[in-house]
DNA sequence: GCCTTACTATGTAAAAGGTACACATTATCT
DNA sequence: AGATAATGTGTACCTTTTACATAGTAAGGC
């Protein structure tokens, strides 16, 4: 979906002008570094890999990369996640821009962080250079650069995000159980939840499909299996009214 | 307060490796542009300048600058809110960042937009340079770059963010009536809303001071006036827990 | 086959919060 | 003095949230 914010027919000189004007911008130089949220053994985790540069030896940062010319943010981030993981089919949110001047001990670079959720079952991490894998949010301490700080921020951004949209069921199977649903919201938000009203709540909305199959496997009482109305989310979007602070 | 990401007594060689892999970064222009809301016989105003480019004659566009050598882009923010209307004890929130190839003429310029609200009347805008001035939202057609989009996605976030922080108060005199409280709301939700209701509301929160003041000059029965009580506020943020979408 | 275990599934009562709605009051203006 | 245009307040109803307990079922060990 391009957009051309340009206008036909405006003469040359014009165009000119705003040329000269931009090529004396200072420029700098800006990545994108995505956090990637994915759930497993009921905990939340994120796709880091070593730092490659010397500096930061055996820390673990975000999978991130240089904004190529002309390459738009979401276009980068959409990029990265593909060659790292394989995967194209999968939402990215834009988060926040991260500026301070020491972030990077080679000189001054902006980046922007983007989020995004997906099933680590679904897929393998076909790359293993430097110990690309998935690290418990709850235990990653030190990180390269700030990443530590934008992974925070983009978990808190994810806790929040997930109360207002369905962005869960990216992290889990297509069919999954309803305790596995609510293991992963409690695990998001660090909470405990009832597990009846938990029910009632996802019952009341309306939105999970029952498809008549049972888990497999599980060493006790298996679970109804559901799936997750997309189509009926999609059409339903509401818009919330309700001043609250 | 500045953060400092550098570890101490790393060896000069791993910083000069660091250099010399970012001295071959790309380089892009960055520019910030400030979104100020204002609020003034029952409209939501922005503050639009004229575009100092030929190319966009007579098209209103935001207050924007480049971001300097070294310089963060919150600060770079803040100047430019500081330039052009003298304020700088007002909060301004980064929204996010735009990066259309095509976004400007002259060439890519990547622009990190901020949102920022202020009462109109606290300030007489000192520069009329390019016709500076409160534009009304609801007839703010064209506009230069993507200024449109911008200022559209900052409405978006304003009347999400207003219903979840008190950040309506800056737009308001200190001392304001319950209806003008609500009037503002109706304005930036663009709904309406039931009058005793909405007192009821605030009146929970108990976060309203009643002043023992009245309105002055209103051809009318006078209201009471309230200020907020910022610092009860402060101190009771709730972490807010709720599925719904 | 029976008992234990560990989970699933479900309902109800009380509290809190949101919505809809009407009337008396009080400054101002003429 | 009366008309006007607001302010200020209360109640009944409905919806949502919360807290909480018991019955049912598959698996596993004996």
């Amino acid at each position: 979906m391009k957009k051309n914010y340009l206008e036909k027919n405006k003469p040359e000189h014009l165009i000119k002008d705003a040329k000269l004007l931009v090529v004396n911008y200072p420029k700098v130089p800006l990545t994108v570094d995505c956090v990637i949220f994915g759930f497993e053994e009921n905990k939340l985790k994120v796709l880091v890999i070593k730092s490659d540069l010397e500096y930061y030896k055996e820390h673990y940062s975000l999978l991130g990369d240089i904004v190529k010319d002309n390459e738009e943010l979401d276009e980068a981030a959409y990029r990265i996640l593909k060659e790292r993981t394989g995967m194209n089919d999968v939402f990215l949110d834009q988060v926040r821009a991260f500026s301070h001047p020491n972030r990077h001990p080679g000189g001054r670079v902006i980046t922007v962080a983007y989020c995004s959720l997906l099933n680590i079952n679904h897929h393998q991490l076909k790359i293993h250079d430097n110990d690309l894998n998935w690290h418990s949010l709850s235990d990653l301490a030190e990180m390269a650069f700030d990443h530590k700080e934008i992974v925070d921020q983009c978990y808190a951004w994810l806790q929040k995000r997930i109360q207002e949209h369905p962005l869960g069921f990216n992290l889990l199977p297509v069919k999954f159980s309803l305790r596995e649903l609510q293991n992963l919201y409690e695990a998001i938000l660090a909470v405990s939840l009832d597990r009846r009203n938990f029910r009632k709540k996802f019952a009341s909305m309306d939105l999970l499909i029952d498809i008549d199959e049972m888990e497999q496997d599980v060493p006790h009482r298996p679970g109804k299996l559901y799936k997750f109305n997309f189509e009926k989310y999609e059409k339903s979007k509401r818009k919330w009214i309700g001043i609250d602070f």
